[in-house]
Order: structure tokens, then sequence, then C-alpha cells
DNA sequence: AGCAGTACCTGGTTGC
DNA sequence: TGCAACCAGGTACTGC
């Protein structure tokens, strides 16, 4: 589930209560995620403070004073801030509980039917884990730009849409920005990624920032299971123009939008706003 | 090297 | 109503 505007939307939502504060103790109830829970995760954070909560692509980071937590929410995976005394339900994986400086307990909680989530420790700075260390820039790094894009993308004979979700290019694009930024820019899904040219390198660097920021600014999309750290839904999904909306009006155009599947990923566009 | 396909899991929805 | 098939937002791995 979880692209960037997630993620940092989740970032936003524990970081307050995180920030400063002291773990105790880490309890898992199921090891069994994309890779198995660290058996030694409790030992590791304890007694440590939460110097910062960071972001890296679709990675969160509790950066420690010696280490760091990183977590990824996969498909389904959800963070909460709870009580103490808050009864885990089905699929509360991990807690992590942890004391505010005014000496209040409570408990980091991370929820993951699918099980495709992790929650890895790293001593040590976090860049440098194999996870993250070949991940590409972020989307609103400056570096990010449509040089660099068309250069990454030449000779590539792959559809823009699967080369925009590979974390080496650009981090935090999922299935769903992915169809919505490429209809803000006005490119076909299936277009041959090295045949953009740079104007559609510079259409689609805008609208991967501008799709993601609007999404960030409504606390993201929620369709099944994603909720803000505080349990409330994000908006977003309201203002999705082509995902999920086959055989919908186009809101820009009136035509139908279109639906593949490719691979095993949805693709939706639309065959007029999007010609190139 | 680049690419397509597969696997990992559970739960909600769809269709017979 | 019951049950099987299908579908879902990610990503590392395999083999061509």
């Amino acid at each position: 589930m979880p692209e960037l505007p997630e993620v940092e939307t989740t970032r936003r939502g524990i970081a307050p209560a995180l920030t400063g504060a002291t773990f105790r103790q880490a309890t898992i109830r199921q090891p069994r995620l994309r890779w198995a829970v660290p058996a030694d995760l409790s030992s590791q954070i304890a007694n440590q403070k939460v110097v910062c909560v960071a972001r890296r692509g679709k990675y969160l980071l509790l950066v420690l004073e010696h280490g760091s937590v990183i977590l990824h929410l996969g498909m389904s995976g959800s963070l909460r801030v709870v009580p103490d005394n808050e009864p885990p339900q089905p699929h509360d994986h991990v807690d992590l509980q942890f004391e505010a400086s005014d000496g209040r307990c409570q408990i980091l909680r991370l929820r993951d039917p699918r099980r495709f989530g992790a929650i890895l420790w790293h001593t040590g700075p976090a860049h440098a884990h194999p996870l993250l260390s070949g991940l590409g820039p972020e989307p609103f790094d400056p570096a990010f730009d449509a040089d660099y894009l068309r250069e990454r993308l030449r000779g590539r004979r792959t559809a823009i849409k699967s080369a925009l979700m590979d974390q080496g290019l650009v981090v935090g694009v999922g299935n769903i920005y992915a169809s919505e930024a490429l209809f803000h820019a006005g490119i076909r899904p299936s277009r041959a990624a090295g045949r953009l040219s740079r104007t559609d390198c510079q259409r689609l660097v805008t609208a991967v920032q501008q799709t993601l920021e609007a999404a960030m600014a409504a606390g993201g999309s929620t369709l099944r299971d994603f909720t803000q750290a505080d349990g409330a839904p994000g908006y977003f999904q309201h203002a999705h123009q082509v995902y999920g909306r086959d055989g919908a009006p186009c809101q820009r155009c009136g035509t139908p939008i279109r639906h593949r599947r490719h691979g095993q990923r949805s693709t939706f566009w639309c065959p007029v706003c999007q010609p190139r």
C-alpha cells in the first residue's frame, strides 16, 4: 500500500511522540515478516534515545544514539502510537515500548496483515545498509531533474511506468502514483522509457513532484487499510485522476479511462490526455 | 545489463 | 449461503 506520501504521513504522525523518547523494550508476536524480525531487537534498542524519525524512500528510520531501526510498511503495514495498556489486535506483530521525557509510556505498534513489511536493526548509519544503499534520489532532491532522468532512461526499452517504480531510479513512486504522475505528464504508461524526449522528462519530473506533494497534503491515499498514525484515513484517493477509475470518464476530457494489467500490476490511463 | 516472471502473505470482493 | 478464484498499494530474487 504505502508509497512515499503514506510513509511520509506516517513519519509526521509518529515523530512528535517519539523524538527525544527512550525505548524500553520490543515485543515481537510474529517474527516472520518480509525478513525475520531480529531476535535481539529488544536488547538493541533498550535504553536508547530517539534522535529523530527520518525517511528514505519508502523506508522509515528511527535514528537512535547507536544505530537505527529500519522499517518498511510493505503493502499493508501501518504504524500507530497507542497507550501502553492497549490490547493488541490481530496482525499487530511488533510493539516498541518507549518512555517520553515526562515518564509516560506508550507503544509504537506495527500492524501488517500481509506481512510484506519489515523491521530491522542496523548498527551504524542507516544509509549504509544494503537495502538503502542502492536507492535513487528523493523525488524532491534537486538531483532528480530532467537531465538525470533522461540519462538514466537512455536505451531502456521497458515501459516508463515500470521504470518509474524502480526505486533505484527515483524513490517513493509505487503503483498508484506512477499511473497518476504519468497522467499529469500526458505520457502513456506503456511508452518505452528510453524514448522519452527531454521535454517529456521535464514534464514527468514536475508531475511526480506535484502528484506526491498533493498526496502528502491530503494525508496520503486510503485504499483498504492505510491509516495515518492517529487512525484517521488519508483523503487523496478522492483526487485520483486515473487510478481505480477503469471505464469512468476522464475528469479532464470525458473519455473513458482505460485499464490494463502488466505483470501483476494494474495500470490506468486516459487515451486522449496521454497521447505521448 | 536489462527485463519478465515469481514468490512471499492475508483478507476482501467477485462470481458461480 | 458457500466456496473457490481472483485481486491488492512492494520488492528481492531467478533465469532468460
